[in-house]
DNA sequence: TTTATATTTCGATATTTGTCGAAATATAAA
DNA sequence: TTTATATTTCGACAAATATCGAAATATAAA
């Protein structure tokens, strides 16, 4: 739950997975759409793929990533439990 | 949505709005609650009022804090979006 | 008016976080 | 095998954040 907060808790990151939601895309294409660098993104990747947001696949040399949903799950039942 | 984002990133934040869940306090209260000294939660209702997920009214000397659960609907409005 | 209670503001500090360039790793192409 | 491309790891640094004690503010009670 933390750690899901914290990986949303960035507009970069939030972006991220807007793109994702897209299609699957290799690390760099993700990184060639923002104004910082690819160690920056990458850690953003590592941050996503902690909570579960983003699963990445080895495809050659490339790194593919896709965008995992289920956990949102989590996050919407805390917040519906909220409004009850 | 960012600040929303950011307020609901934090244990202890989270943790006053579900308190606040069962019915409107009083900032003393809230802050006899939790291990942190009454600055910290001051500082904490602070983002959280900000984000708009809580509102206060003075009532005498007491500063009554009450849950605003509407500001919700953009968070989940974006995570259903984001798995459609 | 003086004293007590409730809350916030201020100033400082330690920790966390986002960022970078350089180096390391891994795969592909020549 | 050498060179090029893709990505991550490392080490460092600046900005943001959580926290505290002390002081300031506001209201209530004596």
């Amino acid at each position: 739950m933390n750690i899901l907060f914290k990986a949303l808790n960035d507009p970069i990151r939030r972006a991220i997975l807007e793109m994702l939601k897209e299609g699957d895309m290799p690390a760099g294409d993700i990184s060639d759409r923002f104004d910082v660098g690819k160690p920056t993104i990458s850690h953003h990747l590592d941050l996503l793929r902690q909570a579960n947001l983003v699963s990445s696949a080895k495809d050659g040399q490339f790194v593919v990533y896709s965008l995992n949903t289920t956990v949102l799950d989590e996050i919407m039942k805390w917040l519906l439990e909220l409004k009850k």
